[in-house]
DNA sequence: TTGTAGGCGTTATCAC
DNA sequence: GTGATAACGCCTACAA
């Protein structure tokens, strides 16, 4: 009983005349005040093992009145690990990353896995920094990212990741890629046999290796309909860059009676630019996207483009992670995508 | 030394004949192979301490080849806590959440806190689950929930928690609400300055309380425009609720000039009915909705709507978490609303 | 430069 | 029913 009493002296000092220090309230530190051994305040909490119901009453007040809570860390060091994956992504706004983390999410659940969600805020130049920072709290990194190769492989040191939007030269990372070249195939070929010769593109700058630039080209090339060089016109990866682009095509090549646009969200800018020229599409020219985005749907027309599922890119490489962290070295997955004819082209 | 040798050949053991029992590599498995001391392995790895390089290469790479990976648990609790909160939704996908999620996450990165995402699927019975297995794993929680608040409340047994989608009764929790009394309010007196005087609303069903309806209804009282009790419609909260609920109410009441919607994807709905029946917007029916979703301004006319700011919602949230973990009970926020005057009303 | 001892907060196992 | 004692895997002293 002594070492009782001295103990909730010690308790006392460290309370009551520097609570600013505030260390962690302990278990043992509610064991002491409710005058029980700390494992029979965790049996309390637990609710685990025989424990008289009188004292599991005590100990939980004292637990109420200390603000105890169980240090997650020092349980998950005892209990079976939950495995956690961390996600990164350049912006949770953008339409194309809801449906990709939500495939993500009930991958990982369905594991029993939890997931980690950090965004770069469109700033690729925090993604070594995001890197670091989350290595420390996952078992497994999927990531949406833009840095080169060997600065990524720096910052995670290790760590099992799965990148989802370009290929792994890295022997470190694992990819799931998505078919851009069938998907870029059959637009081409919907293109062509609607009767379109002359074929544009709004192109963006990416990472992707190869480009849909040199996929499409490739192509067009192989169906006899080659794309001329100032066909191509690059813009700024928007909504805004799209509208500068249909704009800036017309008065270039304005024989040209079908676009490909990089991806759904430059092809939104462009159909607006159509509408605002008086176009009419697919009639006075046919526009397709790229993503498969579902805003497309409402634009008038609505936008024909390459769909790609968002979420099974997502399941997909949670399952890459799976076999990351078994130890496997698994070739690259590729996600299918799939032509949704919807009526701008 | 027996010990050790030991040791080493239940490694092997481990590792050789039994994969599937694979025991966690552990530093001091680095060690032994290394022919270091764990402490060795610790600074080659964390770059801490005076180190020989030689022996730093060579217990960097056993770790490889051992695929060692220091335990997060382990470090948590000798490292400074990294706080992480819990964020539960009903689902990624739904337009409502990215925004919301995109708050949360900048606010928490914010203050240098990670933020553990999962959803119920839209399913509400699995809340409970969802906030237990969360619970272990973060500091505080913050959830758009469904569930009554003493179901949550045994969840998440004292866990910090601020719910965004309702008031909080339960003095455990902490809330940031919606200001739905002024955005109704400024629509109400949008749609009386119109010239509105028989008034509808597509309601559908909800925890909130008030409810939007009630809300209305004080409103319109209040302007001496009282909306008939068969002027409300009540459908499921859907796009495809919001289609029938339009063709509902005109079969009640073609009288009714403007409707009020129970939130955007509703009003989509009902917009599309409106189209389907030759109903031109805002001539022959003005729609206003809630929530402010960006999809309403590609509809045609564009969708007047109630806008919430949905980003500040989550940043409102984390600031909620923050004064909870100081230890305040902090009153309810509540979130702005704005009148957004794009073309249906 | 390297190794040893102790502790972080929790749970499990075993006595009492 | 309850309480010692020993892990869990790591890091920070401190000693050698």
């Amino acid at each position: 009983m002594v070492a009782g009493y001295d103990a909730v002296t010690v308790e006392d000092d460290s309370r009551g005349v520097s609570p600013e220090t505030s260390r962690r309230v302990t278990l043992r530190d509610v064991a002491r005040i409710a005058g029980v051994s700390h494992q029979t305040v965790s049996r309390a909490i637990n609710g685990k093992g025989e424990i008289d119901p009188e004292t599991r009453r005590r100990v939980l007040e004292v637990v109420q009145q200390l603000r105890y809570r169980p240090s997650r860390h020092a349980r998950g060091l005892v209990r079976p690990d939950t495995t956690t994956i961390g996600l990164i992504v350049a912006d949770v706004v953008n339409p194309y990353f809801p449906e990709l983390i939500a495939g993500v999410i009930s991958a990982a659940e369905q594991r029993g896995w939890k997931v980690l969600i950090s965004t770069t805020q469109d700033d690729p130049g925090r993604e070594p920094e995001l890197l670091r920072s989350l290595a420390g709290q996952v078992d497994a990194l999927i990531g949406y990212l833009f840095q080169p190769e060997d600065v990524i492989a720096g910052a995670v040191e290790g760590l099992p990741l799965v990148v989802i939007n370009r290929p792994a030269r890295h022997p470190a990372f694992s990819a799931v890629e998505v078919d851009v070249r069938a998907g870029v195939e059959a637009a081409m070929e919907h293109l062509i046999a609607r009767g379109h010769r002359r074929i544009g593109m709004i192109d963006c700058p990416s990472a992707a290796d190869p480009s849909r630039r040199d996929v499409l080209l490739a192509a067009a090339a192989a169906h006899g309909v080659p794309i001329a060089a100032d066909a191509i016109v690059e813009v700024e990866q928007s909504q805004a860059g799209g509208e500068a682009g249909l704009a800036r095509l017309r008065e270039v090549r304005p024989d040209v009676t079908a676009v490909m646009a990089f991806n759904d969200m430059v092809a939104m800018g462009a159909h607006r630019t159509a509408r605002r020229l008086g176009l009419s599409m697919p009639g006075d020219i046919a526009l397709i996207g790229f993503d498969g985005l579902s805003f497309g749907e409402l634009l008038e027309p609505p936008l024909t483009t390459v769909g790609i599922d968002k979420r099974g890119l997502g399941e997909l490489a949670v399952a890459q992670v799976e076999r990351l962290l078994a130890g496997d070295t698994p070739p690259t997955v590729v996600a299918p995508t799939r032509l949704l004819i919807r009526g701008s082209a």
